[in-house]
Parts: structure tokens; sequence; C-alpha cells
RNA sequence: GGGCAGUUACCAGAGUGGCCAAAUGGGGCGGACUGUAAAUCCGCUGUCUUUCGACUUCGGUGGUUCGAAUCCACCACUGCCCA
């Protein structure tokens, strides 16, 4: 069992955009990639064999915070970890809480020590402190475990981000020298990334590149983008980012995106990138296609017995109708939500897998520039 | 034949003299969603107008009143009960 590997097989000639190959004890995952979010150990509406044999997910998500919450450590521990609890024998990240000190802002207080949450499941408070986050995702057996951090809105004023992004760093410091003491629970290898912050400001992102560089993690992340910022200021901060990260080691952007950001950050240099989108907006009747965007529920599907997407290789995609999936959504069918969130999660897997090709066969940018285009289009 | 209840916008259904273009729910239409507190949330849904506002609506006709979806008379239709 060997730590987690990554190499370049191909750089683009043309941008900083690379195709590579991740290597863990649980499988290799070419980039660039995009992981499936399955925050509770699953994804929603989907199953682990769609995610195989529908979507061709390669690794997924799940979070530290809802899975300790709810089975709990107990569980997974006598699970044998959530590989063997939910069936997914592919390699699983895990993201350490820090988006809910987020999207939780009402119902959590932050300390130098850690984090206190009020569970929005019954009220109970918990406190997360990054070294019982460590030893939470270790438990929880993610092939890849995510440092513990503060990611503060998009629109945090300088004062606010360089105090968070100096927490988040003594944090890290904290995470690596707990995950250093303890090992791999469950026979593989468990590998840590940290995660950069610094808000929309780009001599914090710098030092916080910088500082992170110097840890010599096997990968890392770049978070706090896609939180309220505008996306030009997402575009530039990327840029900034990658231009900063070791470019020997995976580059993963936390939580992003739409199709044409993940298109625009492949271009950057980004390898890795996760987002509820296609599945959170293929249940709210949103698909994305090779052709552009459909909002299923408009009345010009109600009798368009094409296919959903004849464009990619989802057998799905080519076996139900608009029209169809129209009905199941507008009839509230569980049936609709599983064949939105299949459709979203393989256009966003053939997606990436296209980009691969592009920059193996070196006209990458020329494509991209295109697809940035189509794939915002209304249809 | 007699008695009682009812008829409101696409549907269901409140409203019983002015604050009613008319609650609420459903349906319809549109939008939002970026490390998931989300199969959720937000608009619009009589006509014209960007707004202000104007106009036409509550089974039909006529009436009472300054004013009627609301009161009265007759008519039409529906449901239940008694013969």
């Amino acid at each position: 069992m060997a730590a987690l590997q990554f190499t370049i097989e191909q750089k683009d000639s043309g941008s900083r955009a690379r195709a590579g190959r991740i290597i863990t004890d649980h499988g290799e995952i070419p980039t660039p990639i995009f992981m499936p979010v399955g925050t509770v150990g699953s994804v929603k509406a989907v199953t682990q064999q769609q995610l195989k044999e529908e979507v061709n997910a390669k690794i997924i998500l799940g979070n530290t915070y809802h899975l300790y919450l709810r089975p709990g450590l107990d569980v997974l521990e006598q699970a044998g970890g959530l590989h063997r609890f939910n069936g997914w024998d592919r390699p699983i990240l895990t993201d350490s809480g820090g988006y809910q000190v987020f999207s939780l802002a009402g119902s959590r207080k932050i300390t130098e020590q850690g984090v206190v949450f009020q569970s929005h499941i019954d009220g109970s408070s918990h406190l997360f402190t990054p070294e019982n986050v460590m030893d939470t995702q270790r438990t929880i057996g993610g092939d890849i475990i995510m440092a513990f951090d503060e990611c503060p809105p998009g629109g945090s004023e300088y004062q606010y981000a360089k105090n968070s992004m100096e927490l988040t760093h003594r944090w890290l410091d904290r995470c690596i020298s707990r995950f250093t003491e303890t090992s791999d629970k469950y026979g593989y290898t468990q590998n840590l990334f940290p995660i950069v912050q610094g808000g929309v400001h780009t001599d914090l992102r710098k030092a916080s590149c910088e500082y992170i560089s110097s840890k010599q993690a096997v990968g890392n992340a770049i978070g706090g983008l896609s939180v309220g910022e505008p996306i030009d200021k997402m575009y530039e901060i990327c840029s900034l980012c990658c231009d900063h990260l070791p470019l020997d080691k995976p580059r993963y952007l936390m939580g992003v995106g739409t199709p044409w950001n993940i298109l625009e950050a492949i271009e950057m240099g980004v390898d890795m990138f996760d987002c509820v989108m296609p599945t959170r907006n293929g249940r709210n009747a949103m698909l994305f296609t090779s052709n552009g965007i459909i909002n299923i529920d408009n009345k010009k599907w109600e009798k368009d017995f094409s296919p959903i997407d004849s464009g990619i290789d989802c057998a799905m995609s080519n076996y139900y109708s608009k029209a169809y999936l129209r009905h199941l959504m507008k009839s509230k069918e569980y049936l609709g939500l599983t064949i939105a969130s299949v459709h979203n999660l393989a256009f966003y897997l053939w997606l990436v897998t296209k980009a691969r090709e592009h920059i193996v066969a070196g006209d990458f940018a020329s494509w991209k520039a295109g697809m940035v285009i189509q794939l915002q289009q209304k249809l």
C-alpha cells in the first residue's frame, strides 16, 4: 500500500492544462477529473452501480460533518469504513467540514481551538478541531482527506480574510501533526490535502499558496472560491493559485462549478473538481448537455421525444427522451431525479474526459473556446 | 310532487354590503441553485399598461343601495332527503 502518486502524462502546448493520472490504493484516476458529491455517503438519487456503469465516476466525495452526525463513527468503524459501508470500492475523498463553517454560518462558532457546530439534525452541539477532524476522517476512511479550514464568504474584506487564512494555516499545522501521528485505519493509504485560502486578495492568496506548498503534501486544494465572489475574481484567484502551487502535484479546485467554470480552470492547470451542481440542479430540473442548458420543466419539451443528450456516451442519456423526463419531473416521480442526476453527472464526466483527450491531442485551448460558448447556451 | 343545500378565476375552495381583481391549496409558466440543512427556494398566473392606474368578472335576468360576489325577486342547473 502506497501513498498517492501523481504523474503528468501530457502538458497542453497552448495552455497550462495537463493530462495526468492519480494512483491510489483504490484505483487510478485520470485527470482532469470531476468527482460527484456524495455528502452523506450517497450521491443523491444515484446508485453506486449507476455511478460506475452509467456515469463512469472514478472517485466520489463524502462529508465529515454529515457522516459524523449520521450514521456516526461507531457505525462507520464497525462497517470497516465508508467503502465497505456504501459499497463503493473506488477512491473516496472526504471533505473536512470546512465548507460547513461557511454554509452553516448561522449555527456555529469559530475559536482558535476549533468550531462548535449546532447540528442541523437535532440542534446538539459538537466541537470540531483540526485534531478530531483528522481522526474522524481516518475513521470514515477516505483515500484523500482534507485539512480542516475556515471558508470565509466571498465578500470578506482584507483583514477578515487575512485572519481567517492565518487561522487556517495554524489549523493546517495541527492537522498535519495529528495526521502524521496516526495511522491508516483500514490497510490502505490515506492522503492529506491542505487547502489554500485568502479570499479574493491576491497577496493573501500568494502567501497562502507558498505556505501550503512548503508542506509538500501529495496534493493541494484551492478553497474559498465559488462562495459569492464575482466570477471574474474566481478565475483571477484560481489562476494565481495555479501559478504558485507545485506543478508536480494535483490541484483540486473545491466546489467548482459550472461546466464552463471547469473548462476555464482546467486551462489554468486545475486537475480535480467537485460540485453539487450536476446533482442538485438536476433534481431541480436543470440539465447540462453537450449542446447547452435545458430546463426540462419548460413546456417546449413536452412533446420532444428525442434523447436527453445523444452527444455523450451515457446509455441513460441516449435511452430516455426529454418529453418522458419532463413528464417524470412534473409528476415528481423518483425516477426523474435519478435520470436527471445520472445524466448530468455523466455529462460532467464526459466533459472532463473530452478535455483530457484534447489536452493529449494538443488542441485543448481552441476546443475549449468553442465549448465554453456552446455549453452556456439556453436551449 | 315536497323539503334542504349549493352554483366564485384552469381545478378545488374561502369570502355573505365598501379594506375584493377576490384568501388558501393544487395545476400552469418563468427564474435561482457552485467543497449539499435543497426532490428546495423565489416570482407571475382576468384584460390593457413599465409604474401609477384603467377596464371587465363571482350561474342568468331584473331590482334594492351612494356602493352588490355578498341583500331581494324570478329563471336555469347540480347534489342530498321525503314521497
